[in-house]
DNA sequence: AAAGATGTATTAGTTATATAGTACAATATA
DNA sequence: TATATTGTACTATATAACTAATACATCTTT
Protein backbone atom coordinates (compact mmCIF):
# COMPACT_ATOMS: atom_id res chain seq x y z
CA UNK A 1 0.00 0.00 0.00
CA UNK A 2 1.41 3.41 -1.20
CA UNK A 3 -0.38 5.56 1.24
CA UNK A 4 1.27 7.87 3.94
CA UNK A 5 0.23 10.51 6.19
CA UNK A 6 1.64 12.60 8.19
CA UNK A 7 -0.49 13.66 11.67
CA UNK A 8 2.28 16.77 11.96
CA UNK A 9 1.96 18.35 8.48
CA UNK A 10 -0.78 20.63 9.79
CA UNK A 11 -3.51 19.08 7.70
CA UNK A 12 -5.77 16.83 8.87
CA UNK A 13 -5.25 13.36 8.46
CA UNK A 14 -8.29 12.21 6.64
CA UNK A 15 -7.92 14.97 4.40
CA UNK A 16 -4.44 13.68 3.41
CA UNK A 17 -6.12 10.48 3.33
CA UNK A 18 -8.97 11.34 1.07
CA UNK A 19 -6.40 13.30 -1.53
CA UNK A 20 -4.43 10.48 -2.10
CA UNK A 21 -7.40 8.04 -2.34
CA UNK A 22 -9.33 10.74 -5.12
CA UNK A 23 -6.13 10.93 -6.91
CA UNK A 24 -5.18 7.08 -6.99
CA UNK A 25 -8.71 6.76 -8.33
CA UNK A 26 -8.23 9.26 -10.78
CA UNK A 27 -4.70 8.30 -12.09
CA UNK A 28 -6.19 4.64 -11.99
CA UNK A 29 -3.74 3.35 -9.35
CA UNK A 30 -7.51 2.14 -7.93
CA UNK A 31 -9.83 0.54 -10.67
CA UNK A 32 -13.67 0.82 -10.86
CA UNK A 33 -15.02 -1.91 -8.55
CA UNK A 34 -11.84 -2.87 -6.99
CA UNK A 35 -12.04 -3.50 -3.05
CA UNK A 36 -10.21 -0.91 -0.99
CA UNK A 37 -8.76 -2.35 2.41
CA UNK A 38 -11.28 -2.50 4.94
CA UNK A 39 -11.04 0.19 7.94
CA UNK A 40 -9.61 -1.76 10.40
CA UNK A 41 -6.70 -2.79 8.01
CA UNK A 42 -6.25 0.62 6.05
CA UNK A 43 -5.99 2.08 10.15
CA UNK A 44 -3.50 -0.54 11.26
CA UNK A 45 -1.20 0.21 8.62
CA UNK A 46 -1.22 3.65 8.45
CA UNK A 47 -1.09 3.60 12.33
CA UNK A 48 -3.83 5.73 12.61
CA UNK A 49 -7.61 5.35 14.42
CA UNK A 50 -10.40 3.22 13.02
CA UNK A 51 -12.82 6.29 12.99
CA UNK A 52 -10.76 8.33 10.76
CA UNK A 53 -9.82 5.96 7.92
CA UNK A 54 -14.56 5.62 8.65
CA UNK A 55 -14.50 9.00 7.81
CA UNK A 56 -12.69 9.25 4.97
CA UNK A 57 -15.40 6.41 3.74
CA UNK A 58 -17.85 8.12 4.45
CA UNK A 59 -16.90 11.32 2.94
CA UNK A 60 -15.96 9.25 -0.35
CA UNK A 61 -19.47 7.40 -0.44
CA UNK A 62 -20.90 11.03 0.06
CA UNK A 63 -18.74 12.47 -2.91
CA UNK A 64 -19.46 9.59 -5.34
CA UNK A 65 -15.63 8.05 -5.22
CA UNK A 66 -16.58 4.49 -3.49
CA UNK A 67 -19.76 2.26 -2.67
CA UNK A 68 -19.78 0.87 0.70
CA UNK A 69 -22.08 -1.94 2.58
CA UNK A 70 -21.60 -3.63 5.52
CA UNK A 71 -20.06 -7.01 6.26
CA UNK A 72 -19.00 -6.52 2.06
CA UNK A 73 -16.57 -3.71 2.32
CA UNK A 74 -15.72 -0.93 0.03
CA UNK A 75 -15.27 -0.68 -3.36
CA UNK A 76 -14.56 2.12 -5.65
CA UNK A 77 -17.47 3.81 -7.78
CA UNK A 78 -18.45 3.48 -11.23
CA UNK A 79 -17.27 7.08 -12.23
CA UNK A 80 -20.80 9.48 -12.85
CA UNK A 81 -21.62 9.87 -16.57
CA UNK A 82 -23.64 12.92 -16.37
CA UNK A 83 -21.75 16.31 -16.74
CA UNK A 84 -24.32 18.90 -15.80
CA UNK A 85 -24.80 21.88 -14.73
CA UNK A 86 -23.84 21.49 -11.18
CA UNK A 87 -20.51 20.09 -12.71
CA UNK A 88 -19.90 22.95 -15.07
CA UNK A 89 -20.27 25.12 -12.05
CA UNK A 90 -17.57 23.58 -10.60
CA UNK A 91 -15.41 23.27 -13.24
CA UNK A 92 -15.69 27.02 -13.39
CA UNK A 93 -14.78 27.63 -9.85
CA UNK A 94 -11.46 25.10 -10.39
CA UNK A 95 -10.43 27.69 -13.28
CA UNK A 96 -11.35 30.47 -11.54
CA UNK A 97 -9.20 29.30 -8.89
CA UNK A 98 -6.36 28.20 -10.79
CA UNK A 99 -6.05 31.75 -12.35
CA UNK A 100 -5.85 33.37 -9.67
CA UNK A 101 -3.04 31.34 -8.37
CA UNK A 102 -1.29 31.81 -11.68
CA UNK A 103 -1.67 35.35 -11.07
CA UNK A 104 -0.27 35.00 -7.52
CA UNK A 105 2.49 33.18 -9.29
CA UNK A 106 3.38 35.94 -11.87
CA UNK A 107 2.96 33.39 -14.69
CA UNK A 108 2.65 34.82 -18.33
CA UNK A 109 -0.50 33.58 -20.00
CA UNK A 110 1.60 31.75 -22.76
CA UNK A 111 3.35 29.86 -20.04
CA UNK A 112 0.25 29.08 -18.20
CA UNK A 113 -1.54 27.68 -21.58
CA UNK A 114 2.19 25.76 -22.25
CA UNK A 115 1.89 23.69 -19.01
CA UNK A 116 -2.14 23.16 -19.35
CA UNK A 117 -1.33 21.51 -22.76
CA UNK A 118 1.65 19.45 -21.59
CA UNK A 119 -0.30 18.30 -18.06
CA UNK A 120 -3.54 17.84 -20.39
CA UNK A 121 -1.56 15.82 -22.86
CA UNK A 122 -0.66 13.62 -19.75
CA UNK A 123 -3.99 13.08 -18.51
CA UNK A 124 -5.95 12.92 -22.14
CA UNK A 125 -6.30 8.62 -21.35
CA UNK A 126 -7.89 9.25 -17.70
CA UNK A 127 -10.35 11.69 -18.92
CA UNK A 128 -14.13 10.87 -19.71
CA UNK A 129 -14.04 8.94 -23.05
CA UNK A 130 -17.38 7.04 -22.83
CA UNK A 131 -20.88 7.55 -24.37
CA UNK A 132 -23.17 9.56 -22.24
CA UNK A 133 -26.20 8.08 -21.37
CA UNK A 134 -28.64 11.62 -22.88
CA UNK A 135 -26.21 11.69 -25.73
CA UNK A 136 -27.04 9.51 -28.68
CA UNK A 137 -25.09 6.77 -29.80
CA UNK A 138 -21.98 7.04 -32.06
CA UNK B 1 -16.68 47.26 1.14
CA UNK B 2 -17.07 43.87 -0.80
CA UNK B 3 -15.96 41.11 1.72
CA UNK B 4 -18.69 38.78 2.86
CA UNK B 5 -17.79 35.89 5.47
CA UNK B 6 -19.84 33.46 6.70
CA UNK B 7 -18.92 31.80 10.48
CA UNK B 8 -20.95 29.24 9.71
CA UNK B 9 -19.43 27.73 6.03
CA UNK B 10 -17.82 24.96 7.76
CA UNK B 11 -14.73 27.05 6.65
CA UNK B 12 -12.78 28.76 8.64
CA UNK B 13 -13.48 32.71 9.14
CA UNK B 14 -9.99 33.41 7.83
CA UNK B 15 -9.63 30.91 5.20
CA UNK B 16 -12.36 33.08 3.58
CA UNK B 17 -11.58 36.50 3.72
CA UNK B 18 -8.31 35.35 2.54
CA UNK B 19 -9.67 34.02 -0.34
CA UNK B 20 -11.62 36.65 -0.72
CA UNK B 21 -8.44 39.32 -0.72
CA UNK B 22 -6.64 37.45 -2.81
CA UNK B 23 -8.45 37.39 -5.59
CA UNK B 24 -9.53 40.73 -5.36
CA UNK B 25 -5.96 41.48 -5.89
CA UNK B 26 -5.89 38.96 -8.73
CA UNK B 27 -8.22 40.54 -10.61
CA UNK B 28 -7.85 44.27 -9.71
CA UNK B 29 -10.36 45.50 -7.29
CA UNK B 30 -7.17 46.06 -5.38
CA UNK B 31 -4.48 47.93 -6.97
CA UNK B 32 -0.78 47.75 -6.50
CA UNK B 33 0.47 50.40 -3.27
CA UNK B 34 -3.44 50.49 -2.54
CA UNK B 35 -3.85 50.46 1.56
CA UNK B 36 -6.29 48.16 2.95
CA UNK B 37 -8.71 49.07 5.28
CA UNK B 38 -7.00 48.47 8.99
CA UNK B 39 -7.41 45.67 10.71
CA UNK B 40 -10.20 46.96 13.50
CA UNK B 41 -11.85 48.91 10.65
CA UNK B 42 -11.97 45.81 8.42
CA UNK B 43 -13.32 43.85 11.89
CA UNK B 44 -16.19 45.85 12.96
CA UNK B 45 -17.41 45.59 9.10
CA UNK B 46 -17.71 42.10 8.88
CA UNK B 47 -18.70 42.12 12.76
CA UNK B 48 -15.40 39.85 13.16
CA UNK B 49 -13.11 39.79 16.05
CA UNK B 50 -9.71 41.97 14.97
CA UNK B 51 -7.12 39.00 15.91
CA UNK B 52 -9.02 37.01 12.78
CA UNK B 53 -8.50 40.17 10.48
CA UNK B 54 -4.69 40.09 11.77
CA UNK B 55 -4.39 36.46 11.56
CA UNK B 56 -5.62 37.21 7.52
CA UNK B 57 -2.97 39.95 7.07
CA UNK B 58 0.14 38.02 8.15
CA UNK B 59 -0.73 34.74 6.04
CA UNK B 60 -0.75 37.33 3.33
CA UNK B 61 2.32 39.41 4.16
CA UNK B 62 4.60 35.62 4.55
CA UNK B 63 2.93 35.00 0.65
CA UNK B 64 3.57 38.30 -0.72
CA UNK B 65 0.35 39.55 -1.37
CA UNK B 66 0.72 42.40 0.94
CA UNK B 67 3.14 44.77 3.48
CA UNK B 68 2.37 45.60 6.65
CA UNK B 69 4.03 48.30 9.29
CA UNK B 70 3.09 48.66 12.66
CA UNK B 71 1.73 52.95 13.11
CA UNK B 72 1.17 52.74 9.26
CA UNK B 73 -0.96 50.41 8.10
CA UNK B 74 -1.27 47.52 5.23
CA UNK B 75 -1.02 48.28 1.72
CA UNK B 76 -1.03 45.85 -1.59
CA UNK B 77 2.85 44.50 -2.36
CA UNK B 78 4.23 44.76 -5.73
CA UNK B 79 3.46 41.69 -7.48
CA UNK B 80 6.32 39.18 -7.66
CA UNK B 81 8.78 39.61 -10.82
CA UNK B 82 10.73 36.27 -10.91
CA UNK B 83 9.08 33.02 -12.31
CA UNK B 84 11.58 30.24 -10.73
CA UNK B 85 11.66 26.95 -9.87
CA UNK B 86 9.38 27.10 -6.34
CA UNK B 87 6.38 28.75 -8.90
CA UNK B 88 6.57 25.78 -11.34
CA UNK B 89 6.52 23.23 -8.48
CA UNK B 90 3.11 24.93 -7.58
CA UNK B 91 1.97 25.41 -10.80
CA UNK B 92 2.42 22.49 -11.50
CA UNK B 93 0.37 21.16 -8.87
CA UNK B 94 -2.33 23.10 -9.01
CA UNK B 95 -2.73 21.95 -12.84
CA UNK B 96 -2.67 18.31 -11.26
CA UNK B 97 -5.33 19.05 -8.95
CA UNK B 98 -6.83 20.99 -11.55
CA UNK B 99 -7.07 17.30 -13.49
CA UNK B 100 -7.62 14.78 -10.42
CA UNK B 101 -10.81 17.38 -10.51
CA UNK B 102 -12.00 17.35 -14.30
CA UNK B 103 -11.27 13.22 -13.72
CA UNK B 104 -14.40 13.07 -11.08
CA UNK B 105 -16.08 15.79 -12.75
CA UNK B 106 -16.61 13.39 -16.19
CA UNK B 107 -15.13 16.30 -18.02
CA UNK B 108 -13.90 15.14 -21.08
CA UNK B 109 -10.47 16.47 -22.46
CA UNK B 110 -12.02 18.79 -25.42
CA UNK B 111 -14.38 20.49 -23.04
CA UNK B 112 -11.66 21.37 -20.71
CA UNK B 113 -9.47 22.33 -23.30
CA UNK B 114 -12.62 24.67 -23.81
CA UNK B 115 -13.21 25.99 -20.95
CA UNK B 116 -9.49 26.67 -20.30
CA UNK B 117 -9.01 28.82 -23.17
CA UNK B 118 -12.35 30.66 -22.72
CA UNK B 119 -11.30 31.51 -18.82
CA UNK B 120 -8.12 32.39 -20.19
CA UNK B 121 -9.17 34.68 -22.60
CA UNK B 122 -10.81 36.55 -19.87
CA UNK B 123 -7.98 36.54 -17.42
CA UNK B 124 -5.45 37.47 -20.55
CA UNK B 125 -4.34 40.98 -19.22
CA UNK B 126 -4.57 40.03 -15.53
CA UNK B 127 -1.59 37.95 -16.09
CA UNK B 128 1.90 38.55 -16.22
CA UNK B 129 3.11 41.04 -19.05
CA UNK B 130 6.27 42.72 -17.57
CA UNK B 131 9.73 42.46 -18.22
CA UNK B 132 12.03 39.66 -15.87
CA UNK B 133 14.69 41.11 -13.96
CA UNK B 134 16.88 38.27 -15.03
CA UNK B 135 15.16 38.58 -18.75
CA UNK B 136 17.33 40.58 -21.46
CA UNK B 137 14.93 43.77 -21.86
CA UNK B 138 13.39 44.84 -25.01
C1' DA C 1 6.05 65.24 24.40
C1' DA C 2 1.39 63.90 23.73
C1' DA C 3 -2.27 61.84 21.16
C1' DG C 4 -4.07 58.90 17.82
C1' DA C 5 -3.64 55.46 14.57
C1' DT C 6 -1.70 51.16 13.34
C1' DG C 7 -0.19 46.11 13.73
C1' DT C 8 1.13 42.70 17.43
C1' DA C 9 1.27 39.84 21.62
C1' DT C 10 -1.05 37.51 25.51
C1' DT C 11 -4.58 35.03 27.58
C1' DA C 12 -8.77 32.54 27.60
C1' DG C 13 -12.85 30.04 25.84
C1' DT C 14 -14.98 27.41 22.21
C1' DT C 15 -14.99 24.26 18.49
C1' DA C 16 -12.87 20.86 15.45
C1' DT C 17 -9.84 16.94 15.01
C1' DA C 18 -7.91 12.62 16.45
C1' DT C 19 -7.71 8.83 19.35
C1' DA C 20 -9.31 4.96 22.30
C1' DG C 21 -12.40 1.56 23.65
C1' DT C 22 -16.51 -0.90 23.22
C1' DA C 23 -20.64 -2.36 21.25
C1' DC C 24 -23.81 -2.92 17.34
C1' DA C 25 -25.60 -4.26 12.55
C1' DA C 26 -25.29 -6.45 8.14
C1' DT C 27 -23.27 -9.73 5.03
C1' DA C 28 -20.60 -13.93 3.72
C1' DT C 29 -19.02 -18.29 4.83
C1' DA C 30 -18.30 -22.72 7.36
C1' DT D 1 -27.14 -21.90 12.66
C1' DA D 2 -22.83 -20.33 14.23
C1' DT D 3 -18.74 -17.65 13.19
C1' DA D 4 -15.94 -14.27 11.08
C1' DT D 5 -15.63 -10.04 8.56
C1' DT D 6 -17.25 -5.81 7.36
C1' DG D 7 -18.96 -0.89 8.18
C1' DT D 8 -21.31 1.86 11.81
C1' DA D 9 -22.48 3.99 16.31
C1' DC D 10 -21.49 5.62 20.80
C1' DT D 11 -19.02 7.56 24.72
C1' DA D 12 -15.03 9.54 26.50
C1' DT D 13 -10.53 11.92 26.42
C1' DA D 14 -6.66 14.70 24.62
C1' DT D 15 -4.84 17.87 21.52
C1' DA D 16 -4.92 21.37 18.13
C1' DA D 17 -7.32 24.96 15.57
C1' DC D 18 -10.14 28.93 15.76
C1' DT D 19 -12.15 32.91 17.69
C1' DA D 20 -12.57 36.42 21.26
C1' DA D 21 -11.22 40.07 24.67
C1' DT D 22 -7.73 42.82 26.33
C1' DA D 23 -3.35 44.91 26.68
C1' DC D 24 1.06 46.22 24.37
C1' DA D 25 4.42 48.17 20.81
C1' DT D 26 5.42 51.06 16.85
C1' DC D 27 4.87 54.84 13.91
C1' DT D 28 2.78 59.36 12.40
C1' DT D 29 0.93 63.62 13.41
C1' DT D 30 -0.01 67.49 16.31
Amino acid sequence: MWYYVDPHSGIPIYVQLKEQIKKAVATGLLTEGEQMPSVRELALQLTINPNTVAKVYQELEREGVIQTARGLGSFVAERRKDFGLQQEGSLDSALEKLMVEAYQLSVDADTLYERFVKKLTTWKDRLWKGVRDNEPGH
